[in-house]
DNA sequence: CTTTTTTCGATGCATATTCAATATTTTTAT
DNA sequence: ATAAAAATATTGAATATGCATCGAAAAAAG
């Protein structure tokens, strides 16, 4: 094991794929803080933020899905977004029980303006793989989650 | 890209490291959960537990690091396992600040009984990656929280 | 078509978290 | 040696969270 390779936790802790992925997961958002703290949001109104500006209108409920937030936690977290003027609710029309939330412009300045940073820590994870380390990285992310995600499918009954 | 590598959620997502990372720490936590349940536990005071059997005594400040709780809340998370029983609190005699954390033996008990979970959930995602890759995604984890780390240093000035 | 089940979202209530401030002790600087 | 700074842990007060539950609407089953 090279040295760069070492973990500067307990031994045990850095061999434990769950313990780093809360690890690594709760650093990169120590990072972000001060970006969220000059805008007063916290991180899951980041990512509410975030996903609404790139991928668009959501209901509540793929909202909590896709942030992890629950969905009685959003329901009062979108309520003073929306008090905020940062996002909109509306009532859908395809579907009676569900809200659509939308971006607004003050919503979409804090994204944008939020935006560098994201792309600074971005880099700084570039920064310490080769590209195809990098791609392997995700890859393997990606793969982590699906197999658990199947896991998790299967022992739920489907 | 193979099948097996897509990401189930939002494209953009599924290409930001940070983002898979929360993903995939709250989809394992996801797994425990049901354990965690049948203990009375937080994940918190899981981490707590876990990291006391297996590291030993720590004061709360290391604790707070190590698990990522903010140390106001880990005082009371603290106090609230020590009226359980799980734990004991003690002055440090080399530093009359600090208090030792100890897990008793009601604790241990508990981090027992839950060992064949968390094991499960290690051979999961052992299952996903041959030897090799298991190997090069925690050596990839643990470098890309080496990376963050050094950063956040040299940001804080040392 | 009617009944049953499921889904979406909101809310009361108990509990937990966080920020800021504090007391105490240790470490560092002068 | 003394003063200033930093570290450890706790707590009050404001806020946020999560479980259980509910009403309303939609989907599935009969």
């Amino acid at each position: 094991m090279t040295e760069s390779d070492t973990f500067d936790g307990p031994e045990i802790l850095g061999d434990s794929v769950p313990y780093l992925a809360h690890r690594v997961g709760n650093l990169m958002e120590r990072l972000f803080e001060p970006s969220l703290k000059s805008a007063d949001l916290t991180m899951d109104m980041w990512r509410v933020l975030f996903i609404l500006d790139s991928v668009g209108e959501h209901n509540l409920v793929d909202l909590a899905r896709v942030t992890t937030v629950k969905t009685s936690t959003l329901s009062r977290l979108i309520g003073r977004m929306e008090r905020r003027g940062l996002i909109s609710k509306t009532r859908s029309d395809r579907d009676n029980r569900a809200v659509d939330v939308t971006i607004l412009d003050p919503g979409r300045e804090i994204v944008e303006r939020l935006t560098p940073r994201v792309n600074e820590v971005r880099d700084l994870v570039s920064d310490g793989f080769g590209p195809d380390e990098l791609r392997i990285l995700k890859t393997y992310m990606r793969r982590l989650y699906r197999t658990l995600r199947a896991f998790e499918r299967q022992a739920d009954g489907r």
